[in-house]
DNA sequence: CTGAAAGCGCTTACAG
DNA sequence: CTGAAAGCGCTTACAG
């Protein structure tokens, strides 16, 4: 049913290799060869078999991309984005949703290698994947460490937390709490609370951070925010490191009769699009995703067309404090 | 650098052959063989090419996914179920996002033949494709009409379309109107729009429905609320059939100082993860979005096997009424 | 300007 | 239980 190269050749009455020619525009061909093989194709409604190519190039154009899950709206952004680009510069896109789950993680590394990708762009938050680049591949992380000569794209964490605590600070708040993902991740994201613990300490504050171990899973969000509000229940600020916090927050706030943001004022990270229509008082950091993911998929190029060097290996890219209701001054 | 099975024959002492048995686990090897083989694949660091596989097999295994954006969460959390699905079935997923554009359609089409995708999931609105399986391939579309011959998987639109707009009819509201995508679309999701014409109907009420161009550029969805509240003042019930556009209903209701659900109650569609942390009060249709996923996907799978008869042509799945504040009784 | 041959990395009959 | 040969659908030197 499907037709090859050579099923071409012969209804155009040429060889295979002209019609290889023809489709890649290599060499010198006639006019009249050229426009043949070109109906040959189209009568055949010829798809040129890409693995085959692949095959032979060593070439597949093929890349991988790692999230935990585009359910989450930053990453469904980023692919988004990142999916477009490639596109847009002739890459394909494998998706893979890791869960943050390490087996995971590690079969689909071994799937991505067993499919030749040319490179992976890793999305995710857990580590243990060390050996990615070893199998030299070319290999970009987003917000994420993965070893000494991968490179990292992200946002610029850490003016984000600054600008995230000292609003909070600004607008009168006495208890400002910190909610992040488990500090063992090693990701750039920690910087976030880095910054968080510098403003506070330079205001003569204790800086008290709670941590989410899954951010992924709602649940979890709960049980902290459930202890939080034991422990603290005099808090009168949140920064949460991601929006979903946030918003978790926010609703766990209001059962308990909190008014935000009279009571407790809020700030979020990330401030994707989705967030901007669902909830759009919330006030966050936002990341340049699109940005992101332009520098990602360029850095990855690079390194698939053998440039090692003079990689940048940390870029973190400028965020923006996008100022709503949550600490607004009062309705 | 990389290495090929008969680096691993000659370093294990054996024939290509014996490797590729070993591989597949096909014949008769003995122990001594096998480990042989095992150890020098181990020590080579040895990934077998899956595209020479794939080449010989006629099999890649491959699937295409084509979405509007994985932006959209409807879309991201659906993306998120099917490349879980097919991952656990052995399926790698190449995502493709057509931001509803034709052109882009067909060129994502195009790549994904090129590519020998085993089958393609069409999670995209537009029409225009209906040449997709002349090309004997594999396809299931999500929520929308391709051909004749193409299975769809959605959920119960009409269903949804009665639960939401009797709600509202149950609340007391007498101005009820309804927000939908472009009717030319021919998608199962007309259903939602037919089944609050009905009811309002059957309730001799007369049914306004306005149409929202591009459902995944917000400023559109401005316009049209823009409109809606100049033509039709008196509004006090809407039903809309996306999450999103309900949300940018809300917030442009706020705007023109009205009360959220006190003067217009406002029920969506979709019912997303995201939707429930970050607008939780938000009243709305769930659509069953893992089942979609696994539904859709077994019968791609079903259809790569050989299975074209007696294959279900319209699968509706069950959806839930989720209800929220904003059709609640007064604060 | 065009074609025959070899090869990309695998697998499967076919022999032995 | 194991191997040599042919072929999956392409492309690229190499000839002519």
């Amino acid at each position: 049913m499907k037709s090859n190269i050579s099923d071409v050749a012969k209804l155009a009455g040429v060889s295979p290799t002209t019609v290889s020619r023809v489709m890649n525009n290599r060499g010198y061909i006639s006019q009249e060869t050229r426009d043949k093989v070109d109906n040959a194709m189209k009568e055949l409604n010829y798809f040129p078999n890409d693995l085959a190519r692949a095959l032979f190039n060593k070439r597949t154009n093929l890349i991988g991309l790692i999230v935990p899950t585009t359910t989450n709206p930053f990453f469904g952004e980023l692919s988004f984005h990142i999916e477009n680009i490639c596109t847009s510069l002739g890459y394909k896109v494998l998706l893979c949703n890791s869960l943050s789950q390490m087996e995971k993680e590690q079969s689909y590394a071994d799937m991505l290698m067993r499919n030749q990708v040319d490179g992976i762009i890793v999305g995710a938050h857990n580590r243990g994947i060390s050996n990615y680049n070893q199998r030299n591949i070319a290999v970009v992380a987003i917000d994420r460490y993965l070893s000494k000569t991968i490179p990292v794209v992200g946002s610029d964490n850490y003016t984000g937390g600054t600008l995230a605590t000292e609003l909070l600070i600004s607008k009168g708040c006495k208890n400002i709490i910190h909610m992040n993902g488990p500090v063992e991740l090693e990701t750039p994201a920690t910087l976030r609370r880095k910054a968080y613990e510098d403003v506070m300490e330079g205001h003569g504050r204790q800086a008290i951070t709670y941590e989410v171990r899954d951010p992924f899973r709602q649940q979890n969000h709960y049980e902290v925010i459930d202890r939080l509000f034991d422990e603290c229940p005099n808090v009168d600020g949140l920064f949460a490191s991601n929006d979903l916090v946030a918003a978790s927050f926010i609703a766990e706030a209001r059962k308990r009769g909190k008014d935000i943001p009279n009571d407790i004022k809020v700030v979020g990270y990330d401030g994707t699009e989705t967030c901007q229509i669902l909830l759009p008082e919330l006030t966050t950091i936002r990341q340049p995703i699109a940005l992101i993911a332009k520098t990602a998929v360029e850095l990855l190029i690079k390194e698939i067309e053998g440039e090692y060097h003079d990689l940048p290996l940390e870029t973190y890219l400028p965020v923006e404090l996008i100022e709503g209701n949550t600490t607004g001054t009062i309705a």
